[in-house]
RNA sequence: CGGGGACUGGCCUAACGGCAAGGCGCUUGGUUUGGGACCAAGAGAUUCGCGGUUCGAAUCCGCGGUCCCCGACCA
């Protein structure tokens, strides 16, 4: 990407009632733009960094057999009437009157449109396991919208549904999503606990949460500083010490970046998904849910990588490999095409602009490698090379770039 | 939904009830080029909306809106 052609344009100053660090440096940079309460636009910087990240996380559910769907954001509100969530959730579920009645619902998740569906594929125990996933966008009405892209109105969530004949492949599920996540969160290195939740309005029989310790999360966790068992404010031992290692917990501020639910049969029993066993009994067929929100995800990572300057992407998710500067002037162009050619992303700061803007830039953007051409540099057929993540630059031969930054 | 705060050119801010000011950004010309350069000349505003008080309102009062923060809530 060339700089002066692309639709960045950064802010020296934060934007007016912006707290968060993630907003700050998310609208500064010019990766996302503010469009109402909890509501935003990703401009494509931002959009860049959402597909890199929906590209980790389908990967990386593929691994684990989910097969991915598209369900629809408008829903009939029939549908929810049958689960009893119409009624049951308050104002955050957004409900559509187009004449007199309530005559649809928006997506705020989809247990009820997924479990219709499986109703007319799954008749017999031999149908399961099978598990079937997305990447959407959910509508909340949430009172209360904080943190940037913490929490939000509506939002991009990565949600799997799992239908099982008996509660072992449901284990196994529950399982496989734990462990595909923390891989997830592994290869931005957030680190997250492990947190036994309570189902809440999704109903079931168990659910746990993958949090991470934040100053900027807005759940609270109680943790063992020596097991590491953590709780939430709703499972935490009444007298706050591990019941294992009889110490006081710790009381910590954390994101809620991945939740796994046992749905149980509450879906298939009031919505009638029921199957054929191999005992030849009809039987309700029993569910999983997995969630991990993408845009609070994204939110997580500038939390916890960031420094006085601007963000600083981990690989695997940064909108661009590289950002180059020429400060010399003649071979920006040249490097600039041989990079692409060589399938690294780059954005070169062509602009008629001092150093010290661009300078300031890259570290704002937070792209994982800096790539410095002036005449220093070239006189020896060099380029200066240095991580966001560290403070060292050092020189390398031109032709070396691609195979430095692809090491 | 309870409590608190904010709202002024594209962005950030200033202005005792008395000519809406400055910085950033933008345009033009010149100078400069390793950490948000400099000089000069420009363009850009119904001060969130409606009503009231007043000779006179960005400023005071009332109603409304939007956004932010704390709390309640939260797959």
């Amino acid at each position: 990407m060339i700089y002066s052609k692309s639709f960045i344009r950064t802010l020296k100053e934060l934007p007016r009632g912006v707290n968060s660090v993630n907003q700050a440096l998310l609208e500064r940079g010019s990766y996302i733009s503010q469009v109402g309460s909890g509501i935003f636009a990703y401009l494509p910087l931002g959009l860049a960094v959402l597909r890199k990240v929906e590209g980790l996380v389908r990967g990386s559910l593929t691994q684990i057999g989910v097969q991915e769907v598209s369900l629809p954001l408008l829903h009939p509100a029939e549908l929810w009437k049958k689960s009893g969530r119409f009624s049951e959730i308050g104002r955050e579920l957004v409900k559509i009157s187009t004449e007199k009645t309530d005559e649809f619902v928006l997506a705020m998740t989809h247990e009820e449109v997924i479990t219709q569906i499986a109703k007319e594929k799954i008749t017999t125990f031999q149908d399961m396991p099978l598990i079937l996933g997305q990447i959407s966008r959910k509508i909340r009405n949430e009172l209360r919208p904080r943190g940037g892209l913490i929490r939000l109105k509506e939002f991009k969530m990565q949600d799997a549904y799992s239908f099982h004949s008996n509660e072992e492949q449901l284990d196994e599920s529950f399982e496989n999503f734990l462990k595909s996540y923390r891989q997830i969160f592994q290869k931005i290195n957030l680190d997250v606990i492990l947190v036994k939740a309570d189902p809440g309005i999704m109903g079931g029989s168990a659910s746990s949460e993958l949090m991470m310790i934040s100053s900027a999360g807005e759940d609270l966790i109680y943790l063992c500083p020596k097991c590491q068992r953590a709780y939430n404010a709703d499972s935490a031992p009444k007298d706050n010490t591990c019941p294992v290692d009889r110490l006081p917990l710790k009381e910590e501020k954390a994101i809620e970046l991945a939740h796994v639910f046992k749905l149980g049969t509450k879906y298939s029993e009031s919505l009638g998904l029921n199957f054929r066993d191999r005992d030849n009994q009809e039987k309700p067929v029993l569910m999983g849910c997995y969630g991990l929100g993408l845009d609070r995800l994204i939110a997580a990572v500038i939390e916890s990588s960031h420094d006085d300057k601007g963000i600083i992407w981990p690989e695997a998710i940064a909108p661009f490999k590289a950002y180059l500067i020429d400060l010399e002037g003649s071979f920006g162009q040249e490097v600039y095409e041989k990079l692409e050619a060589a399938g690294i992303e780059v954005l070169f700061d062509d602009r008629k602009v001092s150093a010290g803007v661009k300078f300031a830039d890259a570290d704002l953007l937070g792209i994982p490698n800096r790539l410095v051409l002036s005449d220093k540099t070239i006189k020896d057929g060099k380029i200066e090379i240095k991580k966001r993540a560290e403070k060292e630059s050092r020189l390398i031969g031109i032709d070396e770039v691609a195979s430095v930054i692809n090491n």
